[in-house]
DNA sequence: AACGACACGACACGGTACGTTCCGTTTCCG
DNA sequence: CGGAAACGGAACGTACCGTGTCGTGTCGTT
């Protein structure tokens, strides 16, 4: 996420303050009260200073989101891809779950229509290599025979973050654990049950 | 969307030109440049007026959307469940992906992490309807044997739609005929084969 | 060790949109 | 025909935006 100077001489701290404070604000007053002056006052920083490696809050707390949701939702292979799925899938869910990161995402995701940069980064950054990386946990299972070898793995990834993050958007209560097993497994189903 | 006086002294001419200057906004400048100023000042209307309807620019939006959504993606039953879900899915892609629907809608979704409100309004006087009347249509497939008796019928809706809508939020170029066809048959797919 | 470049905190600026209030006018119900 | 209510217009203070300026301090360079 680092911008233009990309200078050896940038304060580590000030950097730290400022995703963490914007983190904070998230969960203290909400996502509407995360503004670039409120981080600055919280942080002990000059808005300048976040002008000058962040283009907009957006791509501040996009920063700090992106690596915890890395953490929180890797892609382990167990030779089960159905155990898998569903902790990969769960794992996000607990994560959007709990402040900050649940308001935190739909803050971002509310940026885009306005944000082109904010979005292309999104997508570049975050979700198209997601996405790549569920493909390829499918692949290895369909490489194994546990999923077909003509499936369309790029849907199958589609069908199971598309309900997960819609219901996110909408601010729908989170799924449970079953619902979520439920949903993996008629996405793999979908994979093998032959043509309609 | 009438919110509290529920006058029938209301001006309708008042009414509609918001309505329309709300959404021609959106189309020439973008959702970002929709605001309640501008939109009194286009429809030749005091604020004032505007606040005494609507909560938020987003409720006047979700008035103006709500509409052209339900007239685009009705729920035909002409006895075959997957032309049907296909027309139907097609319908909202085509909508979204001209001005200014997809621009409102994406809007609309934005203002939902900060406005409680409009999120119960689009969840209760959108979504969830349309929900049920596509389980309704479901229901009717079923019932003709199409659908085997104990598939999970909610859980396909939300397969059908939140790929399309999450793409829509993340602005992914929008998907063409035989994508959705593919994607119809996979949730119908899903529903027919056996268990896991 | 001295220089010079650059990131830093601070503060002030004009601009935009917010949501509210007041006023005088128009419209329509009773 | 009287009065209540919605109307258009204008102005208000507030919040945050993104930018500019300035003096300070801290690094690399020589």
């Amino acid at each position: 996420m680092i911008t233009s100077p990309s200078s050896v001489r940038r304060s580590e701290r000030s950097r730290r303050a400022i995703l963490q404070s914007a983190l904070d604000l998230c969960t203290e007053r909400g996502y509407g009260h995360v503004t670039i002056e409120a981080i600055a006052a919280r942080a002990g920083v000059s808005k300048k200073t976040i002008y000058r490696w962040w283009p907009s809050k957006g791509a501040v707390l996009l920063e700090a989101f992106s690596d915890a949701l890395i953490d929180a939702t890797p892609f382990v292979d167990t030779g089960d891809i159905g155990a898998d799925l569903r902790a990969h899938v769960a794992g996000a869910v607990k994560l959007l779950s709990v402040p900050p990161f649940g308001p935190a995402y739909a803050g971002i995701l509310s940026e885009l229509h306005h944000d082109d940069l904010l979005a292309r980064r999104l997508r570049e950054e975050l979700v198209d290599p997601r996405v790549e990386e569920a493909i390829g946990r499918l692949r290895s299972a369909q490489e194994q025979g546990q999923i077909p070898p003509g499936a369309d793995l790029p849907l199958a990834v589609e069908m199971l973050y598309g309900p997960v993050y819609y219901r996110h958007v909408l601010r729908k209560p989170v799924q449970d654990e079953e619902t979520i097993a439920t949903l993996v497994n008629h996405v793999l189903r979908s994979l093998r049950a032959p043509g309609y």
